[in-house]
DNA sequence: GGACAGGGCAGTAATACATC
DNA sequence: GATGTATTACTGCCCTGTCC
């Protein structure tokens, strides 16, 4: 199937690419350490001897700063060591940074600058998603950040509900996500659902292949006001109608109205 | 406003170690 | 030796800030 062998291609190229991308920043930064500290090194690190590159490492793991002058997360200083790593063998260094006995002095001092920052309470993960509790639901819906009635409010809403039912699908992008993508239908007994047709665009085949029915979300009768049916034909309503045709965006900024008065 | 880079972190594969 | 669990290494996503 050459559509998917392309696909393939240009998923492999694009994960190279940001590879490559951390590789280099960690390379950087570290060059940039090296010429404020030692000006008079201008190697390449893969032709400095393992003993000196070592002691440069071991400097850089326990000295090395931020921009702004603030320490790096300890995950952070151990992806520059693997960056490091990538490109030494990509230029067939002689010695594994991360593994053999000749880089043990900086080895160590990564242990222990790890240890350090813990103890000063960084890598405890800062940008790490919360997950969002019924509670917490609750007080966004009484705070009208999550509401039918304003239109921040109902974007919000069907961002939820659409990420709550088929954030889990492989595919699913929010952020490009088309009005066509979801369609609302009918079951046989008379049940409205919500139906992410997926990267297949509505192949019947390859969405039995997926389960069938894990990319959809059903009406909830019994609780209309958070129903998630509801409030997409309440979204569909109100969408300009230059906006319904099937590859507009699904998600529509909100223009602010200016009294110019 | 778009392109790009930096930094933090999550997901996954590989490896090491423990237990049966 | 087989299986389960923990740790480490690698890769890439996402958010934010900066620059043009």
């Amino acid at each position: 199937l050459p559509d998917q062998d392309e696909r393939a291609a240009e998923l492999s190229r694009e994960q190279n690419e940001k590879t490559i991308r951390s590789t280099q920043t960690a390379l950087r930064n570290f060059r940039e350490f090296l010429i404020s500290k030692y000006p008079s090194e201008t190697r390449e690190i893969y032709v400095i001897p393992c003993k000196e590159l070592d002691a440069y490492l071991a400097s850089f793991f326990v000295d090395a700063r931020q921009k702004d002058g603030s320490e790096y997360e300890p995950n952070s200083l151990a992806n520059y060591q693997c960056g490091l790593e990538r490109y030494l063998k990509e230029h067939r260094y002689g010695y594994s940074i991360t593994r053999d006995k000749e880089f043990k002095r900086s080895q160590e001092a990564l242990k222990q600058k790890q240890i350090e920052l813990r103890c000063k309470g960084k890598g405890n993960k800062p940008h790490k998603s919360m997950k969002l509790t019924f509670a917490d639901e609750l007080i966004l819906r009484k705070r009208g950040l999550l509401s039918r009635y304003n239109p921040e409010g109902l974007l919000n809403l069907v961002w939820l509900n659409n990420t709550k039912a088929f954030g889990h699908c492989t595919g699913f992008h929010g952020s490009t996500l088309k009005w066509g993508d979801i369609r609302l239908r009918v079951t046989e007994t008379g049940l409205e659902y919500l139906e992410w047709m997926g990267p297949d665009n509505g192949d019947v085949n390859a969405k039995s292949k997926r389960g069938g029915t894990d990319s959809r979300v059903y009406a909830t009768q019994h609780s209309p006001q958070t129903c998630p049916v509801q409030d997409y034909k309440e979204y569909a309503q109100r969408r300009p109608p230059a906006m319904r045709y099937e590859d507009a965006p699904f998600y529509l900024s909100i223009k602010p109205v200016v009294n110019l008065a």
